[in-house]
DNA sequence: TTGTAAGCGTTATCAT
DNA sequence: ATGATAACGCTTACAA
């Protein structure tokens, strides 16, 4: 096993194939005032010595990083938040692939506080990055608003479009309303009556527009609005376990429960089998997401599918023709959802 | 809303300041020869016009990249290989957690062919990267040996060590051998006689050791070994379903499987499910990984779990303090795993 | 078609 | 303690 070091510039290969640095570079970025003759001498060179020119460099003179910023924030835990919310893993899959496939990179970072917030805002600022995603984030997240003012490349997931404080960022949202309303008027279709929301946190746009959806559903079936039936969560586990307790205290007559999320629906589940109270049989259950876990859940959970892959796909292609452009018009995407059925709902 | 235009550089920050660029620099990178009075100067320049020097700069002047490569390797799957297995997710999540606390950004690439190999192997030449993981490839991978020899820092997960191939890599192992053998003797312990393996591919070094440690837990039980009643799988759920029809084909007498996989079993309980066989009354069943979902299934999957978050972090570690010391020296982990007893075996 | 030279924004080595 | 100045390795006018 023979060491190679690995410390040639374009210089040493323009000396080695006789030819001046710059030729090595038009080589290298595939410019066509290159005769055939030349550019092989130059990539013989370039292939033998196994040169590949610094990313560092090649900035520095002018061209822009190939790597972008995925940001998943969560102020909610400290840590390992990949894992504690499986919804974000597909969407990060989503991203890396997506970006892989037309050349650029992912640099991921878990933003828990507020100096995680200036470590991403650096990123930007030090051009390591030429955009990025934001993903989780409150609505009208104050630091992204910074990004935006200062016409850095950026998509934010699950925002309220139509304020000037986005007038220059990609938005891309599910949409949270129609999924609400179409998962309440199931259960509403289904002969319930008495039907709970378990909330989100509600300075999470999906958690509004969720929460409006249920209202507005109950509403054009002409069902009376009972504050009582709604409590608020924050999307984990735990708060759901909560939630569905603190319900069936003061609503014993309650027959269906509309989860503003899956992982929230887990704690549903772990708190009815605790008191012994059957899903369906005794209470309907439906989720939003769908999560990898809803389908190995007995029940399985019917939930609202989020097309997480396909906001991926979109968020990047939109910001890597942003880059491209080097345009900085505004976008607003609402990307469909789908109610899953699966067993976790009874007919009355 | 007022736009910044952000296009200061040390030379603008020193004549605002009333400085040279090197005191500007010397005040950004902390130095200490520098004047309380003096350093304030700068401070407040910098902060008021809210510089930040660009990483490209630094890093051709000899800074160090501050970024990591994590490289998923799966060429099993042309796509969404983090969502197809959940695997890799928290480990993942380990390793930008971990990075990011010491101040490192970690940039994510899975691998699917070869051109992404190249690919990957360019962020290491280019400089992007300081370092890079490697987790999911095959025993002595090839190109992953290649950048080792160039003498970059790299660790590798799930590697065979003492072979001279990789001196110069830090090595992260599960203990598949040790985790084989309890599995394949907790079964023996439970009065299973007639007990399948359903292993991995053998380029994976893990499937090896799986394999080995079924096959002496078997001998030191005394039992016959029975090549009929293992049969290969690739770690994906087909394979898991696949394989367990054909083993029930020709051994209707077998009481429990040992599957190498959590992804495998669950292949397993659907195959099982359709031919209506209970788990774990007619067969019981063992996994390996301790997924996400292993707890959620009815039964629960008993399993070995290993512990992704605890070598992603040991990973992390090791290749930063390699970095920071620029030794090149070998390391080698091997990391104790634990049986989550849940329901899926039964004593006979 | 090719070469020369300026410039990109830092850090580091000298002087002072 | 601070300031000149020379790298660092590339791209890109501009010249030839």
């Amino acid at each position: 096993v023979v060491t190679l070091k690995r410390e040639l510039n374009a210089s040493d290969i323009a000396r080695i194939a006789g030819v001046s640095r710059s030729t090595v570079s038009r080589v290298v970025n595939n410019y066509d005032n290159v005769t055939e003759e030349t550019r092989e001498k130059v990539l013989k060179a370039i292939e033998k010595y196994n040169y590949v020119p610094r990313a560092s460099a090649q900035m520095l003179a002018g061209k822009k990083s190939k790597i972008l910023g995925l940001f998943i924030v969560d102020t909610k835990s400290e840590n390992y938040t990949v894992t504690t919310s499986s919804y974000f893993s597909p969407f990060m899959s989503g991203v890396i692939d997506e970006a892989n496939k037309k050349g650029y990179k992912i640099l991921t970072m878990v933003i828990n506080n507020e100096s995680d917030f200036i470590s991403a805002k650096e990123l930007f600022y030090n051009r390591t990055i030429s955009g990025g995603v934001f993903i989780g984030c409150n609505n009208n997240e104050k630091h992204v608003m910074d990004i935006i003012r200062d016409e850095y490349k950026v998509v934010v997931l699950e925002q309220e479009s139509g304020t000037n404080h986005f007038n220059k960022a990609i938005i891309v949202n599910s949409d949270s309303y129609g999924g609400a309303y179409a998962a309440t008027k199931y259960l509403i279709e289904l002969g319930h009556k008495r039907i709970a929301h378990i909330a989100g946190d509600e300075r999470h746009w999906t958690a509004i527009g969720k929460l409006k959806g249920y209202k507005k559903a109950l509403e054009d079936a002409g069902f009376p609005l009972d504050e009582d039936l709604v409590v608020k969560g924050n999307y984990t586990l735990e708060s759901g376990l909560r939630a569905v307790k603190e319900l069936l205290q003061n609503n014993k007559d309650l027959t269906a429960i509309f989860v503003a999320n899956d992982t929230m629906a887990l704690g549903v589940y772990e708190a009815l089998e605790e008191m012994g109270i059957k899903i369906p049989d005794d209470i309907s259950v439906i989720g939003f997401d769908d999560i990898e876990v809803s389908k190995y859940l007995r029940p399985a959970l019917t939930t609202v599918k989020v097309s997480l892959l396909k906001m991926a796909s979109i968020s990047i292609n939109n910001l890597i023709q942003a880059i491209d452009e080097e345009s900085n018009y505004s976008v607003y995407y609402n990307i469909p959802v789908d109610i899953i059925i699966r067993e976790s709902c009874k007919k009355l």
